[in-house]
Order: structure tokens, then sequence, then C-alpha cells
RNA sequence: UCCUCCUUAGCUCAGUUGGUUAGAGCAUCUGACUGUUAAUCAGAGGGUCGUUGGUUCAAGUCCAACAGGGGGAGCCA
């Protein structure tokens, strides 16, 4: 057996006349005599063509859609005009058969979103699913690529964590209790001491608060870890079980912030555009045929690709929520009331609607959105001269909302306690936190990427759980 | 959690005003085919119409509850 060698390599080396073996898994098997073969390389099949009679008819019955095969034979240039080269069998042997009855992904019935999102195990020998988490892998390498070339640490922040002051959402316990019969303390409650962890744990819901202990010695780090939210949220843009990217850095100020989040997503971005090319142009393709089921009005203005060249090539605009809440206050849909939402005085948190004017409608670009009511966003956010507004910022993506969320972070002690005080969070648990700003304190500032909601605009999908392998949602976790 | 729409063959969908034996394409099975490209051609099998209850002489069709799913909203990343 001469070696094995993967579809996307004999694809690219585009040579002829030598001899190789190819092993994947059969997509189509057409005239008894083609096989269009996938490895999970690439999008693309290698044709393996059957010389008539040269295989026993019982091993040709095997040849099904589905099954694993190993292939040996050379490599010609084709016959045929779907391809440049195709492997003329010599050998070949089934691996695993795929009985065609009881296999529940047949390719030719152009089976819904909705359908493989039930048989998610498979649906990744699909077209759309391959081209999603190869597109998906790229983008996490260069997350990775981007912070090491900077000279950042990869830290890895706990996810168990026993710290539930970050207010960013409803905790999953962990415990090892016996929930029939759980211990309780004098007063009737239950007993944590006696917990695996001796006090209550959950799943963490933000690495940040632990980043920014290690940007206290590193001067810059991030995390890429998985994340648990509890809320009871159906939509197409959350996930109880997700991904995000924390990155945390000392001697930032704000806007060393917003300019590095902004050269991040360029540069995943074009990373992707650059080393994904075949499969982003399958997923153009896949978004302008689904856009062509809906009427003219809900169709995207750009197409796939033109999209991210263009956020490549333009500068995410920048202004203050002040600024946007004036916008808001003078346009149409506010001065009409079509929004259901309407924008009467400043201190409102926007909704998806206005966010979605903003950026659709008003800048047609993403927007960056600084200087939030203080009110409205997290007691750690570095207070603003003015007494009423922070140094946070969001990113507004279009068709996805909110991409990232950041601020510069409070490094004044008194300042930080005593916002935590209003807030009546528990100050004395927090010491390990508030020791950051005890001990040389510095400024300083980060943000938080939710890396699925990047997978979804870059690759075009429209639905959470369809660009992460396995969906973890309310009522949800199969697999 | 709220609003809204959907649920008919393995998949994607038709199904008229409530009325005889519920249809199509693809898939599957059988056969044909030595250059196919979503292969093609001929034939066959395949249904508790999501579940439960109700209205009616009669329910896939009307009503209610429940379950699952889509879209939107809230919460957020």
């Amino acid at each position: 057996m001469s070696q094995r060698v993967k579809v996307k390599q004999i694809l690219l080396d585009d040579k002829t006349n030598y001899e190789v073996t190819v092993k994947g898994w059969v997509r189509s098997f057409r005239n008894n005599q083609f096989i269009a073969l996938n490895d999970g390389s690439t999008n693309n099949n290698l044709q393996v063509v059957i010389a008539q009679d040269s295989l026993d008819a019982a091993l040709v019955k095997r040849i099904t859609s589905g099954a694993s095969i190993s292939v040996t034979g050379e490599i010609i240039p084709s016959l045929g005009k779907g391809q440049k080269v195709e492997l003329k069998a010599q050998s070949l042997e089934v691996l695993g058969d795929c009985d065609p009855e009881k296999y529940p992904l047949q390719l030719k019935n152009r089976p819904s979103l909705e359908y493989l999102r039930e048989i998610a195990h498979l649906r990744f020998r699909t077209n759309t699913f391959g081209a999603i988490f190869r597109v998906r892998h790229t983008l996490a390498f260069a997350v990775h690529k981007f912070f090491n070339d900077r000279g950042f640490v990869y830290l890895h922040t706990p996810i168990i964590t026993a710290s539930d002051a970050e207010g960013a959402g409803e905790m999953f316990r962990v415990t090892t209790l016996d929930m029939k019969k759980p211990p309780l303390d004098e007063s009737g409650n239950i007993d944590y001491k006696q917990d695996f962890f001796a006090r209550s744990t959950n799943l963490t819901v933000s690495g940040q608060l632990e980043g920014e202990l290690g940007a206290m010695a590193f001067g810059d780090i991030y995390t890429f870890g998985p994340t648990f939210r509890a809320e009871n949220s159906n939509t197409a843009r959350h996930l109880a079980e997700f991904w995000m990217i924390e990155p945390e850095m000392a001697f930032y100020e704000l806007k060393d912030n917003m300019d590095l989040a902004e050269a991040f997503i360029k540069y995943v971005i074009g990373y992707a555009l650059e080393h994904n090319r075949e499969d982003l142009e399958f997923l153009a393709q896949r978004l302008e045929e689904e856009e062509k089921q809906k009427p003219q009005a809900e169709r995207s203005e750009l197409k796939l690709i033109d999209k991210l060249e263009f956020v490549l090539n333009n500068e995410f605009e920048r202004l203050t929520y002040t600024e946007a809440i004036d916008i808001l206050k003078n346009s149409k849909p506010n001065k009409n009331k079509k929004f259901n939402y309407l924008i009467e005085e400043w201190g409102a948190d926007l909704q998806s609607e206005h966010e979605r004017y903003l950026v659709e409608k008003h800048f047609k670009k993403p927007v960056i959105l600084t200087d939030y009511p203080a009110a409205i966003k997290s007691f750690y956010m570095k207070q603003n001269d003015d007494g009423k507004t922070v140094r946070a910022m969001d990113i507004l993506f279009p068709g996805i909302g909110e991409i990232v969320g950041g601020s510069q972070r409070e490094e004044n002690y008194d300042k930080l306690v005593a916002r935590m005080q209003e807030l009546h969070l528990p100050t004395e648990e927090m010491y390990w936190y508030l020791d950051t700003r005890r001990f040389g304190t510095a400024p300083h500032a980060g943000f938080g990427l939710g890396f699925e909601r990047l997978v979804l605009f870059v690759t075009g999908m429209t639905n959470i759980r369809d660009v992460i392998a396995f969906p973890r949602t309310p009522g949800s976790a199969d697999f």
C-alpha cells in the first residue's frame, strides 16, 4: 500500500501519474463507477473511478453513501469535466459499512438546518457544517496567534468558581451533595461547608476578574475558554455554554482598548479570509441560496465575502452613548413612533432595535459605543469625572448585535469599594480582587468577545446553535 | 420568561368550504446503464396527519391543553 494522502493535498498539488492511498467517506456513488470521496480535509471531493468488473459485485454493493473506504490507485488527469484530477482505483476496501436504509443523513434530500441540528453528531459530514467548523477552527487558531504575536500570556482562569459577584448572569451550581437529602445547618439552610469545596460553587460566567489578576503581573493576558450562563434565553444568539475570549491589559486606557479590539476583530477575519477562502466561498454561496427565499427587503446588501472585506477596510464608527442617544432621539423611527421602546431621555438602556438602527441604518458599519451611564453597567468600570458615566465600550455588529463588551477598569481602591458597597457586593469575599488595587494598582482595561457570535458573523450563519458543535440551550443538552 | 408562527412518508413540502381509498419530488428497495457531476431511465414498497381531549352524521382540516421546533422580544457575549 502506498502512503496515505489527504484529499486537500491531492487537489492542491495538481500533479498526476503517481500512486496514492486515500481514506475517507463516500459522498455519492454514480453509475456504479464514480465515487465522490470526502475525507474532511476540504469541502471538495476526490473523484474515484472504478473500472467495470474490476471489483467483485458484492463489494460494489457496499459502496454506499456514508460508508468509509480506503482506495489505492493512480492519480490521473480526469477524463470528465468536473475536476482536474481523479483517482483510478486499483484496490478498494470498505472499512465501515453504512446501511442506506438506516442512515439518517441523505445528502441529496437537502436536509434543513433544523433537521441537521437533531442529528448534530452526523452533521459535520455535510458541506455546510464541514465549512463552518473548519472556519471555526481557523478563527480559534487566529485568536491565539494574534495574542501570541503581541506577547500576551494565555491565562487559564477557573471553570469552577466560588465567586458570584460578577453579576454577569444566572449561574449553574456545582455540587456533590446528595440532592435528595442535602445536609442542613442550624438555620435549616443547605450546609455547603459539607460540600466538595467546603463552600457553594458554580460554573464560571466570566474569567475577567481572575484575568485582571494576571494583567497586574504579566501586563497583557487573555483567556479563551468555556463560559456558562443559566439564563432562560431562547434566542438565536444565546447559548448556556459558549466560548469567550477575554483579554486584559495593564496600562491600557479606553482608547487603547478600543484600538486593540478593532485590530483583533480585523485580524481574525482577515486570517480566515486568507486561510479558509474556499470554505467561506461555499458559505457565501449557501447564504445567497438561502436569501433567495426571502423577500427583497430582508436580504443583506452585501454578499458574505464583500461584507467581511468591508469590515476589514473600514474604520469602526466610534461615538459616545450620549451622542448615540441624540441620533436615536432625532431618528425617523423614533419620531414616527416606530420603535417599540421610544427614546425619550438620557439614561435609557439601548434595545436591540436601537442598536440595529445605528449599525444597519444610520452608520452601515460596525459601531463602538462608549461612556455609558454608570447605572446600566457593571461595578468594576472606571468612573468618568462627570460622575454619571463609565468608561465602557460595546462593539455592535450588523446582524449580531453586541459582539464585544469591555471597559477601562476602576483602578482606584476607594472608588471601587464605594461602588461595590453601593451595589451591596461582598467586599470581604472579594479581597483577592481588591488586593490588585491595594498593591501596585495600575490603569488597565479589557474586553470580552463571544466566540460563537464572531463565528456567526464570519460564516454568515444566523442561528448560534449552528456554529457550536453540540449546543447547550434551555431544555436541550443532547450528545 | 413573553409574543407569534409551524408540526402530514426517512427528508423537503402540497392537501380547496370539514365529505369516497391522504399526494408530489427526493431518499430507500428491485432492475438497466463503461464518463457520471444533485447521474439518468423503468418499476415497487413506505402514513396512528406531533400527543391528548373536545365539537360534528363526518376532522389532516374547527376548538382547547400539552410537547417539540422556527422567528421576534427581554437578559446578555
